[in-house]
DNA sequence: CCTACCGATCGGTAGG
DNA sequence: CCTACCGATCGGTAGG
């Protein structure tokens, strides 16, 4: 049987990629070097570079992968003809989910944006501040229906995205609290408010 | 007249620390070369250390101080004998006030303690986690007391601590809205929720 | 995928 | 506060 050519494939390379975001997430994009994830990877540094091209490749790749996912949900989620409140509730219930379930990939981007080269740098800003504009509208939609209260529209928006944050803190500590009540919790509070 | 003896001056000294709070909240602790600080300081990189011991103290020095001030607002409110609402909302202002006329330490704090060496990390630590956990205490006295919804008393800590950070993004936009009105939306959607 | 290595840059020191 | 400089380490390349 012929041993089957052993170039670059995109298996080794989507390794290449967890392992990347693991450690950006440790230790942070700048403080990584990529010596630890040639040998987290099992190679030399030097061979990183026939799966990728650069460091800042990898970031990148976190950073539009996450940003593009946010962006299908919330493109769905505006299809839809549900009231303003059931939307931000899904909307920030897909934080959640998109922050329990991709921890290294969601707080990388949250954090590391900041080191993307242009013009992807300039991309990302305007993709997220676009982003928050179509929250604020929806936001906006229950304000005038009544249903919020007659908050600035993109205070919420920063508000819950900030909030929604918070899950971060949770991943780390393992507490004995279930991802559903957390969830539950921040979902009551942001809508509902803290008291009685 | 005597030429006063040039040494080190503590006035040198503090402009020196402002100038790395601000070079640390715009590139990050790491991406920050101590030829720019220098250069900032209107001096070579050498001579920063007739001011300073290392890069790392200065770090040190920002983060420790952010936390005494929370530390010694929090100790002072502990001992005021309003009800839990009003101390959480206390609380809330007075971290929206320290993240609105102290940005770059408040700012480097929150996401650069990271790169503090040990045992001032294992110490920075501690002391966030008790400041948390007095936190929740005060929000279980609400919860009891039937003031607050029967939350997750650290659920509700995390969730307010991050929601409150939104006010980072409105610092670094300038945005047609005042800080009066940022606060006031914030603490009313963190205590009654956003909808109506 | 490896060995060998480069140019750049870093935080920090010596000695004045 | 400066000049001169060091040892370490970085991301990345050459050439196989």
């Amino acid at each position: 049987m012929a041993r089957p050519k052993q170039t670059t494939s995109p298996n080794r390379r989507r390794q290449i990629l967890e392992q990347a975001a693991g450690l950006f997430k440790t230790n942070g994009f700048n403080a990584t070097t990529m010596r630890q994830l040639a040998e987290q990877s099992g190679m030399e540094a030097a061979s990183l570079y026939n799966h990728i091209s650069s460091k800042e490749e990898l970031l990148r790749e976190i950073c539009c992968t996450v940003a593009n996912d946010f962006n299908a949900h919330l493109l769905q989620l505006e299809a839809d003809d549900s009231c303003a409140s059931r939307k931000m509730e899904a909307i920030i219930r897909f934080h959640i989910h998109m922050l329990l379930t991709r921890y290294n990939d969601v707080y990388v981007s949250n954090r590391d944006w900041k080191h993307l080269k242009e013009p992807w740098l300039t991309n990302f800003l305007n993709q997220r501040k676009l982003y928050e504009n179509r929250l604020a509208a929806i936001i906006q939609q229950g304000v005038d229906a009544g249903k919020f209260k007659p908050v600035h529209p993109h205070v919420a928006v920063l508000t819950i995205l900030s909030a929604v944050r918070s899950i971060e803190y949770w991943q780390r500590s393992k507490k004995a609290i279930s991802s559903k009540q957390i969830a539950d919790d921040l979902v009551m509070l942001l809508l509902k408010g803290l008291e009685q």
